[in-house]
DNA sequence: CCTCAATGAGACAAAGATGTCTCACATGGG
DNA sequence: CCCATGTGAGACATCTTTGTCTCATTGAGG
């Protein structure tokens, strides 16, 4: 009887199986949609019934990844400060979403031919945009670009995900490795 | 007549095959049997006469991978000279591997369960050892765990791979945007 | 209590990939 | 020339995954 796109009565919580299939993807990007549809706790018929199928549950998932990523953008405030600390508190609101993001890189690098989501552009340019930011304010070396520091910060983010989850790298430890890391590469240094 | 495990006459050369698989496998790695046989020139039937499955396709490739690799890291000397140099050098011998590389390490990602290759435990230990020494000659700083600094290299060279393939970073500044990255953020800096 | 929506379980066909086989072709050596 | 070996093409059964379907059950609301 409701209007809304969305039954009332939500057995099953949308926004949580995406996270549980999140979790198991990033481990294992083969996944069945059996082995999804478990993980979440339900069957695969009703797996099917909220996600017409695998496509479309990656979907969803790039969908919710974006989503993610933008909010931490906004709640890093880019704009504001130094860039060095906009990068500091870029990976610090960006770490609850580093599987997820982890798993979307990785898969989208086999979307080879089709037009990939507008929302990884506008991502990937309010990134290089802090580092070009660095770059003019005189924070950041020159001879690294503002694409290939987005790139390192995709890679080192995923690589640190999974780094904290096979145990070679404490969690808490994440965002300095990678903050001290990157901001150690990209800063200007003084010529002794 | 021969004694030899592989025939004389061989029309179909093994490390040819295996270097355009890598190549395929790298941009696809879902790619079908057919589809690595169609790259390497040859038909699916002579593939598995030569490679009893995907699995010992795959198998192949990570031998041939860490064989590159030991040789990669054998020819940089780790062990001569500064640590920063020895990471120059490293970076520089492998290169050519890259990409080979960067498929193998997502690949390894979802043998979950199975005992991975010995030959990746003896690589990591050799990358590692180099970042300990640079932190025991006071060349790399202490907070950065040499099992992090190798897991990063591993990152930065499966993400310079991918980029430079993908357009998004000329392919000879491959080396430059690494290891002024890696080494900008390994090293000790001079506190201002 | 009754109803209806959501779910779980299972059956089913379709599609894709894999592994194996046979047969024909060609190419180099004896 | 003849033969053996390697290859390509294709057929074939099998397995896995997928997508769709039906049917029974459950549980909350009227």
């Amino acid at each position: 009887m409701s209007h809304m796109g969305y039954p009332r009565l939500m057995s099953v919580d949308r926004e949580q199986v995406l996270r549980s299939a999140a979790a198991l993807l990033t481990r294992k990007s083969t996944a069945t949609m059996d082995e999804v549809a478990r993980a979440a706790g339900l069957s695969r018929a009703t797996l099917h019934r909220h996600f017409a199928g695998r496509d479309a549950l990656v979907r969803a998932l790039e969908e919710l990844g974006i989503q993610e990523c933008e909010a931490a953008l906004d709640a890093a405030r880019l704009d504001e400060g130094s860039a060095d600390d906009a990068v500091r508190r870029l990976v610090k609101e960006i770490e609850p979403a580093a599987g997820l993001l982890s798993f979307l890189v990785t898969e989208n690098q086999l979307f080879e031919g089709d037009t990939q989501h507008e929302g990884w552009a506008r991502l990937d340019a309010r990134i290089a945009g802090l580092f070009t930011r660095g770059q003019e304010r005189g924070e950041f070396r020159i001879d690294l670009t503002p694409a290939w520091l987005t790139e390192a910060l995709y890679c080192l983010i995923g690589g640190g995900a999974w780094a904290v989850q096979d145990g070679r790298v404490a969690a808490k430890d994440f965002q300095h490795m990678i903050v001290e890391l990157l901001l150690g590469g990209a800063r200007r240094r003084v010529e002794p």
